[in-house]
DNA sequence: ACATTCGGTGTCATCGGTGACATGGCGGAT
DNA sequence: ATCCGCCATGTCACCGATGACACCGAATGT
């Protein structure tokens, strides 16, 4: 039960630790005689060399941190799933944690895997507080973002080109006449809402549309968020006519104040989301979104951070910006 | 940047090493200047305690192993948060893996969360090879299977009563007067499939209706093979008028393989589901489904570890049975 | 024939904490 | 005053694997 370990196969080979540890490593020659020996003891004991020793003694865990906001989004889903494969491949682990964009719980996940020693951490959720992951990077911790990054860290993200992506959909919105838009928009500390927020601000601005304060909220994330924040656009007098939605679950919020008040898409209202899910082909109306490569991210997140550790020169890696994909389907159509 | 240890700690306090441990853990008493020096020191070298070491020297490393078939699936992202909420709670940490059902892969995770000695683990997935698991159970890990187990492993699970859950969602078909059902079922190794299939065919015998046996698909899950399925379904003659998929993503393939024959549900054919989703609401039409209490099953599938892990004596925990929930929407209407 | 090299193997300190045990000092009981 | 006991603290072996180093014997070079 308790696991047999390097010195009871060496016993029973009748050899040193070191040279079953040669022998599974690989590294230096052994003969084949000992070879033989050893590897038949550590089948008969079913040895499994310990991973915590190991780590221990070559300071190296080959465990990546992936700090996301919620694991339960879909979308950060994809982006773990991304990075485990480009980890596994590399014989990484990924240990993951969910900050709900709680700067407490953030903090405690990120000291969590600095004294877990993992070797590098991706991170895609940011609670302003920078300070605590800017003294993580100076330890020289291999890092990456994803998604949005603060904006003085000095370390590698994956992104897309929010500001254009934001512009492209708002533009669409405008070609197709609309001249009073809202924007359903993260909390303003957040850098990727500030990006957002600037391409629909770029587009209003450039066909001559002002953009009325109240038409953009800074809602808090979440579906509830999401619900309440459309409450409050559907209720301005005059209401706009399009709405531009920072993420998934807003969007599925929004979605739900729509619905309960009666409102139909497009017909009342045109509605367009960043994030795309699944389903969005299927709803009532097909939801027109903007849609990012979340396991592309992850997987080049993988890659960033895989490329540091083999490489520890370190060079600071350039940012990645990955293409979005904007997919029209019917939820957008020309104000009444 | 190497991160100060113990042993400098208790150099700069001018103590030995087991009162910096003793000050840390509060365990034995300790004078008030030393444990004033004691702390000052930790905080000038901001030292954190290495955890892969006290993992090595203790024994436990206070990580929960978690196998899903998939994290980017919706339903295991609610399990996984569920259970990492419980997980932290006592200072635990979850490592995820994704099996994608491959049997390899499965049996690389496994391996790798007993090397790394994780304290528990918690299997939402099982490729059939359950051999490689009760070799697991017999090491003394504790484990516990989420939403389905296999037959022979004794180890407690957290899941649905699928059977019955089962059986009422095609009773409600037959009562709408269906008499010519069909199911999208999971493979049939899969624990789960059988014990849903079940409640299909005792719901149908109930009431005197025969399942045509090539009403009865067990596709490969996954998007994919929901829509192959629900192709392959479409195709009958007579065609079924009500179909019954045994999960989300498969659903969601089912979905798309409708719109694409141009049928109209649930005009054409009525469509139930295993797994709600936050958008079935808004999908049209918007989706009857079974939903599962995701989020509880990981929270409870964590109690039990986290317990199993305070009380060694090991009495093996009984089943959690939880409710599942089944929310009719417009999905399913009478046959023509 | 002797020095040199090298392949194959063992020894042991080390990674950073932990806890069993040893030690020393002080107060209270007798 | 003496002994006991307890509290506060230090010492050190240990968890399991690693790798630098030492070592031995055989093959090669001159």
């Amino acid at each position: 039960m308790a696991g047999a370990s390097i010195r009871d196969v060496a016993r029973l080979a009748g050899v040193s630790t070191a040279t079953v540890a040669r022998v599974l490593r690989g590294t230096t020659p052994v003969s084949d005689q000992l070879r033989e020996r050893v590897t038949s003891a550590v089948a008969e004991l079913r040895y499994i060399p310990n991973a915590v020793a190991r780590s221990l003694s070559r300071g190296r865990t080959h465990l990546l941190g992936l700090l996301v906001a919620d694991i339960a989004n879909p979308f950060f889903g994809e982006v773990a799933r991304g990075l485990e494969d480009a980890a596994v491949a590399a014989e990484y682990q990924v240990l993951v944690g969910s900050s709900d964009l709680d700067a407490g719980r953030e903090r405690r996940l990120l000291a969590a895997f600095e004294a877990r020693t993992v070797d590098a951490v991706a991170l895609t959720s940011t609670a302003a507080d920078s300070a605590e992951i800017n003294r993580l990077a100076a330890t020289g911790m291999p890092m990456v973002f994803i998604d949005r990054r603060p904006a003085d860290v000095p370390a590698p993200a994956v992104l897309i080109d929010n500001e254009a992506a934001t512009h492209r959909a708002a533009r669409y919105l405008i070609e197709l006449g609309h001249t009073d838009l809202a924007m359903i928009s993260g909390p303003r500390s957040m850098a990727t809402a500030a990006q957002r927020l600037a391409g629909f601000r770029r587009a209003c601005a450039e066909s001559g549309i002002t953009v009325r304060p109240e038409c953009v909220r800074e809602g808090h994330l979440g579906a509830a968020g999401g619900e309440a924040a459309m409450r409050e656009v559907l209720a301005l007098d005059p209401r706009p006519t399009a709405v531009l939605s920072f993420n998934n679950l807003l969007a599925v919020g929004a979605l739900a104040a729509v619905r309960a008040a009666g409102v139909r898409i497009p017909a009342g209202i045109s509605l367009l989301t960043f994030d795309d899910m699944p389903l969005f082909p299927f709803v009532d109306p097909p939801i027109t979104a903007i849609a990012q490569p979340a396991y592309d991210m992850g997987r080049e997140a993988a890659a960033i951070l895989l490329d540091a550790l083999s490489t520890p020169d370190g060079v600071r890696p350039a940012d990645v910006v990955l293409p979005s994909d904007f997919r029209i389907r019917e939820s957008c159509a020309p104000p009444r």
